[in-house]
DNA sequence: GCTGTTACATACACAGACGATTGTAAACAT
DNA sequence: ATGTTTACAATCGTCTGTGTATGTAACAGC
């Protein structure tokens, strides 16, 4: 019975790979720990063991991957001054190609935006998502304040900070939707340019090569 | 016991309301049918003869409004060739302007958005939201095609489509998820025209007035 | 005034999911 | 070798939600 510690983290890792199978399958709340758990090969008692409970489970779920709101907040974070609007959209193009990439950040996202309910036991998953999305937004904000000799006049950073999240945020679900939509890697400059260059005066000829 | 037919009518119609505000508040998987015949006043009872089960009760709910994307597919569809981008540009801000505007519309898109996760019994009810989506983006490409002169070298008609629709989608969850991010109604030009302006050419100068 | 039907309420049967408890065999420490 | 702890499995009781079946009072028609 009694597995070494390697397989136990194994059983740990099984768990999860099982879960964000089941929940992107059917939903986070149509699927009981019971299928996660015979899915994974064990029974429920191994889920209760190593997690509290079903919120518990998708909360490390999401923590094994670093989603893009975050990656990106954090990268404006540790911004250099130096060309701001290039690094921004950097950034954005980044953050669209890594989910082209990375399969489980996809699945997770996927889960994060269509397939879970926000009810009060994942509140606080919820709440950590929303964070890192509105503090993008923050800095997305204070950077084209940066810059705002830049805008056209009339674009206000307040605005642009938003519109520029929205459609990132409806790129991500349009495609984690259908991802016959667009290739995220080949597409996402062409994808985000457009808006840039109604955004900022002289996009065309002030971007880096 | 038994009431007139309008008033019959009438719990009807509280039962759709209480199941609006319940799947708003706990999303859909989360409410019971118990609950929500209790917020109306009523026993399941009576939930079960007006409507077959959860699923169907949902998909009565959703028909009472005309969202956003099959409005604005259908007036792509009867759309004069006078003028596209404009007419286009017009029936975006009066999609999201819409959401603004009817309270109705703003909670059920937010429960499609945001409270429910399309398990099987719900399919119904996703693939014709999808259905909507989809037709949108195609008649929106065929437009920016005929079009297509005016756009800047290196936009095609069909990643400008998918841009445009997931900026409209993007403000739509944005907007559902934190309402104070703008206002629909005074913000929605500011919000659209910067994409518009870095689509098309000389925008600022054919824009009508 | 009687009847059939409507618009529910009530009751029942059943399945599933959860949380807790208990059991247990293997690993690990000593 | 032995005791302890680990990593689960198995079982139990409870609760919740669903679907259906039946009861029932009021209305509508004749």
């Amino acid at each position: 019975m009694r597995r070494t510690k390697e397989e136990a983290e194994k059983t740990r890792v099984a768990l999860l790979a099982s879960a964000e199978r089941l929940f992107l399958d059917k939903g986070v709340a149509h699927t009981s720990l019971d299928q996660i758990a015979r899915d994974a090969g064990v029974t429920r008692g191994a889920v209760y063991w190593h997690f509290q409970n079903k919120a518990h489970l998708f909360h490390e779920m999401l923590n094994q991957v670093r989603l893009p709101p975050e990656q990106m907040a954090e990268r404006l974070c540790s911004c250099t001054q130096q060309q701001p609007l290039q690094v921004l959209r950097e950034l954005c193009l980044e953050g669209i190609s890594a989910l082209g990439r990375d399969e489980q950040k996809r699945r997770v996202m996927t889960i994060l935006l269509h397939r879970c309910e926000f009810t009060d036991e994942l509140r606080e998953a919820e709440e950590r998502h929303h964070a890192f999305i509105n503090l993008f937004i923050d800095l997305c904000e204070k950077l084209l304040e940066s810059a705002a000799a830049n805008l056209y006049p009339g674009v206000t950073p307040r605005l642009a900070a938003r519109t520029l999240h929205a459609l990132i945020v409806g790129l991500f679900s349009d495609w984690t939707r259908d991802p016959t939509l667009f290739d995220p890697e080949k597409d996402c400059a062409a994808l985000i340019d457009p808006l840039f260059r109604g955004l900022v005066r002289d996009w065309d000829s002030t971007a880096c090569e």
